[in-house]
DNA sequence: TAATCGATCTTTTTT
DNA sequence: AGATCGATTA
């Protein structure tokens, strides 16, 4: 309406100094240090729309990059909500750019356009048709080393692999693993960003049409990037390109999986000329949380620094509750939480919490058990977040090798996986002779199967014993009318694999896709399922054909005879497989698209037990908690062994102390940390010592319930410094018992109940010394000090 | 092919 | 304690 040029346009007048600057920042290469809840996403989002509106970009030629699906959705969506021509940008997750491009330029690396992705798993399973005579546990850590290699841009031959996995044996593994997954035609989630780099590497032509496209690169989470990912962004990041990431250092809690935190701290050698600017306003938590967090955190050596800062006041102090045991400690939580959302009639005068704005932390998922039980038992309404992968599931991975096997029938896991699920009179020697026969047909045979298991398998047919042929012939008869049912609707034929298919990218482009996709397995189709498994249902789209294959295959009934008790769920799972199938059409492309929104997306929760789940606990893990944030929180189990482990030290120490301040820096209004004296493990029970982070915090910050432990009550002197990892409570009691001595004129304490004071003088009694101490509120008391109980806390004498 | 019995081990896990 | 795995057995 009025004068279009000087005035501040609305949607970047929300914004504080520092994330305008952010915003408007352009041509040197950025770093952002958004520190938690400073409100990066909307920095991000911003700025896509900034760069379209303000500086007339092309929204195709912007790229942001991710590292979860939710993320992507969410940034997708704000962005939108500014400016709808956001909607043409790329908005993905590293691995999902990473599919993008191996679609289109796959053939450069001898890839087909039709991959699969495989899981972990699958890598495991794929690992056992090679070494056969490994166990399968090591054949998991063999799996997790050529992950690992994977994510530092390690191949077979690099002479740094030894770094990952020094096993003589592991580098011919790894080759051999490299080989026959290139056979089968499949990728793993590694080679989604590893491929991409080699390809562009190694090709001028394909990495300058894409800095041609892209003319801005966006990465949010900065911190948990890997080394390949890494790699891939400099191959990305040509000369004209507007390259800015944004990140944490103190949130990087990925390490064990290949983040690299260096990445976010040499970003600025790295990317020469580059700019930092720091977000430091917390606008999620009070300044007492803030504090705390920061104080534990600070103790970290390798960091950028960064110290957050709220208006929103100091808040309640946190609480640190000392705990007999685990029992207590749910009985505790429940109290909290009854108490807040139920108040008692005649105390009504407090804003009303719901039950989902409480969320219990803890370090591993076992420890959601006590809680669990508990809640239950006190009808307290919760949700378990990231257990039970409905992906992992037996029979919906049963389901998907069908599909794979449709989509690619060299697949070998995917074939031996199904062809005899359930029970057709295949035994191994059969399969090993079909898998054989595809790769090395028999001499003096006219057709080469060419690794075609299908093609091989019909081959083989006439040649086998009564039973197994009736078994394989069924199976074929199985996949022939599976497919004959994609192939009806017209697109592209699985044989004429030549040319690359666009699944994703339909005229709408991929950003615009996604989200609706994604609604599919999310919303509430719940009703459709049947209480009473009899048939399942599909009629619209793939659904069709997933419920052909589950049924047809009798995979269906094999659960349903087979497990009496376990039956139901599992029929209502691949229901639910089925429901998720309806969005995409019956082609090709749609099972493609299909299979890798699952393989990349695996977030969709267990529906089949979870009630109308908007409103209760969440029970998490420290690591899930990210980006999230809740009124109150409640961090249990910090103690050492637990958290952190009793095996970390030095760099992995440094993470578990990042771990701390996710899962602190996650409360908005209360946090709550819960430390026991005792913990059942591993089927005993076990003393334990309050967590080292506990001596770490700045106790002025807190207010202390329960007895707490003799060394940690004493602990004023204590003496962490830095993350050398020589102190933790064993070794500091030493020091303590010497130290924690007696009350002195001058020292500072905090007592429960009248705040903070000063000791006046000290007087020896035939009962011991008793202390004078002269509170802030002007009240003057007198303590025996032995008996200072868990009343009071010294505050460091050493300020 | 399935069932069963001990031995073994126990994190975190965006994709 | 509990799950999981592999070997042994029916």
């Amino acid at each position: 309406m009025d004068g279009k040029t000087t005035e501040t346009a609305p949607y970047l007048e929300a914004l504080n100094d520092e994330q305008r600057e952010a915003v408007y920042h352009w041509e040197r290469p950025l770093l952002i240090l958004a520190g938690a809840g400073s409100g990066k996403t909307r920095v991000i989002t911003t700025k896509i729309a900034y760069l379209i509106r303000e500086r007339g970009l092309d929204p195709r030629s912007i790229l942001a990059v991710t590292f979860t699906n939710k993320a992507a959705r969410e940034m997708a969506d704000r962005a939108r909500l500014i400016d709808e021509r956001a909607a043409e940008a790329m908005l993905r997750t590293f691995h999902s750019f990473g599919a993008w491009f191996l679609r289109r330029n796959g053939a450069l690396a001898g890839l087909d356009s039709s991959f699969v992705i495989y899981d972990d798993d699958d890598m495991v399973s794929l690992l056992s048709t090679i070494e056969e005579d490994i166990s399968k546990a090591e054949l998991r850590l063999i799996a997790g080393s050529i992950s690992r290699a994977k994510d530092y841009f390690f191949s077979p031959d690099s002479p740094e692999l030894d770094r990952i996995n020094y096993h003589p044996r592991f580098r011919k593994i790894y080759a051999r693993y490299e080989e026959k997954l290139r056979h089968i035609g499949n990728v793993d989630f590694g080679d989604l960003i590893k491929k991409p780099v080699e390809i562009l590497q190694e090709n001028r032509a394909v990495s300058s049409r894409i800095q041609d496209r892209f003319r801005v690169i966006l990465v949010d989470e900065y911190q948990d990037a890997n080394i390949a990912q890494f790699e891939l962004l400099k191959e990305l990041v040509g000369p004209a390109t507007y390259v800015c990431v944004v990140g944490d250092d103190d949130q990087s809690i990925y390490r064990f999986r290949g983040a690299e935190v260096r990445n976010i701290l040499e970003f600025p050698d790295r990317f020469r000329g580059a700019d930092i600017i720091r977000l430091q306003q917390n606008y999620r938590s009070t300044t007492n949380i803030l504090h705390l967090a920061s104080s534990v955190v600070s103790h970290n050596e390798s960091r950028l620094g960064k110290e957050l800062f709220s208006r929103r006041g100091e808040g309640k102090k946190p609480v640190l509750a000392f705990l007999p045991n685990q029992d207590e400690e749910a009985a505790f939580c429940a109290d909290l939480i009854e108490k807040s959302v139920r108040p008692e009639a005649g105390s009504r005068n407090k804003a009303p919490v719901r039950w989902s704005d409480w969320a219990i932390l803890y370090r591993t998922n076992a420890q959601s058990l006590g809680f669990e039980t508990e809640f239950l038992r006190r009808c307290i309404p919760y949700r378990v977040v990231g257990t039970l992968k409905f992906y992992e599931r037996e029979e919906i991975k049963d389901a998907l090798a069908l599909l794979s096997f449709l989509v690619n029938s060299r697949d070998e896991i995917a074939f031996r996986r199904v062809v005899n699920k359930p029970a057709r009179g295949l035994g191994k020697a059969t399969v090993d002779r079909i898998v054989e026969a595809a790769s090395d047909p028999a001499a003096g045979s006219a057709a080469d199967p060419a690794g075609d298991l299908e093609a091989a398998a019909r081959l083989l047919l006439p040649e086998l014993p009564p039973k197994a042929r009736s078994g394989l012939h069924s199976f074929l008869s199985l996949i022939g009318e599976s497919r004959a049912l994609i192939a009806e609707s017209g697109a592209v034929s699985p044989a004429a694999q030549t040319q690359p298919q666009r699944p994703a990218e339909s005229p709408s482009g991929p950003a615009r896709s996604r989200p609706k996709d994604r609604q599919a397995p999310r919303t509430g189709r719940r009703a459709e399922v049947p209480e009473s498994q009899e048939e399942l249902r599909g009629s619209e789209g793939l659904s069709t054909l997933v419920v052909k294959l589950v049924t047809d295959s009798g995979l269906a009934n094999h659960y349903r005879i087979h497990e009496e008790p376990g039956a139901v769920p599992r029929l209502n799972n691949l229901q639910e497989l089925a429901n998720a199938a309806v969005e995409y059409p019956a082609t090709m492309a749609g099972l493609l698209q299909f299979l890798e929104n699952i393989e990349l997306d695996r977030s969709l929760e267990d529906n089949t037990n979870k009630q109308a789940d908007s409103t209760a606990v969440t029970l998490i893990t420290f690591h899930n908690t990210k980006g999230l944030e809740f009124r109150h929180v409640i961090m249990t189990g910090i103690e050492q062994g637990i958290f952190p482990r009793d095996d970390k030290k030095g760099e992995d120490l440094e993470e578990e102390r990042r771990l701390f301040y996710v899962g602190a820096t996650r409360a908005m209004d209360e946090l709550y940390l819960v430390s026991c004296a005792q913990r059942r493990m591993y089927g005993h029970t076990q003393s334990t010592e309050p967590s080292i982070f506990l001596w770490e915090v700045d106790s002025a910050a807190l207010r202390i319930i329960g007895a707490a432990p003799y060394e940690w009550r004493n602990r004023s002197a204590h003496t962490t410094r830095g993350a050398d990892g020589a102190s933790n409570g064993g070794a500091n009691s030493g020091v303590q018992e010497e130290d924690s001595r007696d009350w002195r004129r001058g020292d500072r304490l905090y007592h429960d109940d009248y705040g903070y004071g000063g000791v006046l003088r000290v007087r020896e009694t035939e009962d011991g010394p008793v202390v004078e101490v002269l509170f802030e509120s002007g009240k003057e008391m007198r303590f025996l000090s032995r008996y200072q109980g868990s009343a009071f806390t010294r505050i460091g004498n050493d300020i």
